[in-house]
RNA sequence: GCGGUCGUGGCGAAGUUGGUUAACGCAUCGGAUUGUGGCUCCGACACUCGCGGGUUCGAGCCCCGUCGGUCGCCCCA
């Protein structure tokens, strides 16, 4: 039997809960717009080698990705993160040439990866990123974790941690490493199997172990900050005295080490610390990274960015009981009573939509009480009846629904009517009660 | 990729040791109220109990497989 389930880790969206992606949506293109970054969209897949670069040892490019051989035998892939395809952007249409730089771009993008789905965790996601390109300045780096902050914040969410960290320049960071296979080289043989695994893929993960951090070996491994330069140390320090001006708080973390390979300097990331969030918390996280731009034949500017993941967002803000779903209202539902009047209501809303009101009617003639319960659930403010007496006289019953007014006009007098009680309501409300009363037939 | 758990009408949710017509609540539609919602009462509303196969005289209940959700691990947004 065919399977017409939606695929594994996606979901389809829509009702309610697409109202949430676009408050969010919109939230994120009103405040990139007022801190300067300009939107860019590149394709959702590339090939697969932009992903896939040497040294890459992370899971998210070397088993999480959907990747596939089209027609014309090309290796392409879906893409797994935002920053990559940026990036060969930025150098393929030499945006480096930009006279005003640091050039600031933000994304909002789905993500494919190909891992077991939770809470929090899709195998389609979507991002909002942002990428800054340019000579490296501790500003940049601030200025990008205040953003990501803005946007969360302006959300409603307050129970969120800013951890930060530096991971110093390339040369420091492989010499790191190499200290760490070394001191772990004996010890490694009794941690448990994933650190067997991530000795030889990555290092420096084996510190942020759950099981073997109690290990004497792991209170005894080198520490990263010893290995930085002094500039590496400078540099962060900076950092954090501008985020401390700004009144952000963090909280530097040495085990931070993030998953993707590029990452030089500061890393962090933006956790939820509610209970509720289970163990997908980290909302947004991201980094600097000195040489992604040059690996892509482009000159030598390092980068900054981070990752927010919506569905992330959106079960951090669930769990703060933040609700983004706003009451939808509409301006007139139109109530009819008979063929004849619903073909009439039909031409009437025809009519009044043209003219800017939000109307609604019933196509299929249900009772007088459907129709009012429709009315409703769509929060109408007027109901507008035709019955046959209305038919027959050129007329309307128009009723606000708040103060249960009514009024019978005729039908040349609807659209002035709406227009006083409508726009009325939104100058002063309480004037509009007092008015109303007098008007009111019956 | 590993381990646990779950999958019954649009939604929530009963369903006992397998036994004829699969509770109930919400929502929806109709009526009481032949032209006015939010209360009340009456009535209506399931081709597939995720899907496929098996055991059985008989399966939502048992077995196998499969798809999906969810939780933990891994990893990460």
């Amino acid at each position: 039997m065919a399977n017409y389930q939606v695929p594994r880790g996606t979901q389809d969206l829509f009702g309610s809960e697409i109202r949430k992606w676009q408050r969010i949506e919109l939230l994120v293109r009103q405040l990139t717009d007022v801190f300067g970054y300009q939107e860019i969209r590149t394709p959702e897949f590339e090939h697969t080698e932009v992903f896939n670069r040497e040294n890459d040892s992370s899971d998210v490019v070397n088993k999480e990705m959907y990747t596939f051989i089209d027609k014309g035998e090309r290796s392409l892939t879906l893409k797994p993160e935002g920053t990559a395809g940026i990036i060969r952007a930025f150098v393929e249409n030499k945006m480096y040439a930009n006279p005003d730089s640091p050039t600031k771009l933000f994304y909002l993008s789905p993500c494919f990866r190909y891992e077991r789905p939770q809470k929090g965790r899709m195998r389609i996601h979507h991002q909002f990123g942002i990428e800054v390109l340019g000579d490296k300045n501790p500003m940049i780096d601030a200025e990008v974790i205040s953003l990501g902050l803005s946007v969360v914040q302006s959300l409603g969410l307050k129970d969120l941690k800013v951890l930060i960290n530096t991971l110093g320049d390339k040369d420091s960071r492989e010499s790191y490493k190499t200290a760490l296979k070394e001191h772990f080289k004996e010890p490694i043989g009794h941690f448990c199997a994933d650190c067997q695994r991530r000795y030889q893929q990555n290092p420096l993960r084996i510190l942020d172990c759950k099981i073997d951090h109690e290990d004497p070996a792991m209170i005894s491994a080198p520490k990263l900050r010893d290995y930085l330069t002094d500039d590496s140390k400078a540099y962060f320090e900076s950092v954090l005295k501008i985020l401390k001006a700004s009144d952000i708080d963090v909280e530097v973390n040495d085990k931070l080490v993030r998953g993707l390979d590029y990452y030089t300097h500061t890393v962090f990331e933006v956790v939820s610390v509610n209970a509720d969030m289970g163990s997908q918390s980290t909302v947004f996280g991201g980094g600097r990274y000195d040489d992604l731009v040059k690996d892509f034949g482009g000159p030598e500017l390092s980068g900054i960015g981070f990752g927010m993941g919506i569905e992330r967002l959106l079960v951090a803000l669930e769990a703060e009981k933040i609700d983004l779903t706003e009451e939808e209202s509409s301006d007139v539902y139109i109530v009819s009573m008979g063929q004849e009047a619903t073909e009439y209501a039909y031409q009437l809303a025809n009519f009044l939509r043209l003219n800017g009101f939000v109307t609604d009617f019933d196509y299929y003639a249900r009772s007088f009480k459907a129709q009012f319960k429709s009315a409703e659930r769509k929060k109408a403010k007027v109901a507008i009846i035709i019955g046959e007496d209305e038919m027959k006289n050129g007329q309307a019953v128009l009723k606000k629904i708040d103060t249960q007014t009514q009024v019978t006009v005729a039908e040349g007098e609807i659209l002035h009517q709406l227009s006083h009680w409508l726009d009325e309501e939104h100058i002063h409300d309480e004037f509009c009660d007092v008015e109303t009363q007098g008007e009111t037939h019956e």
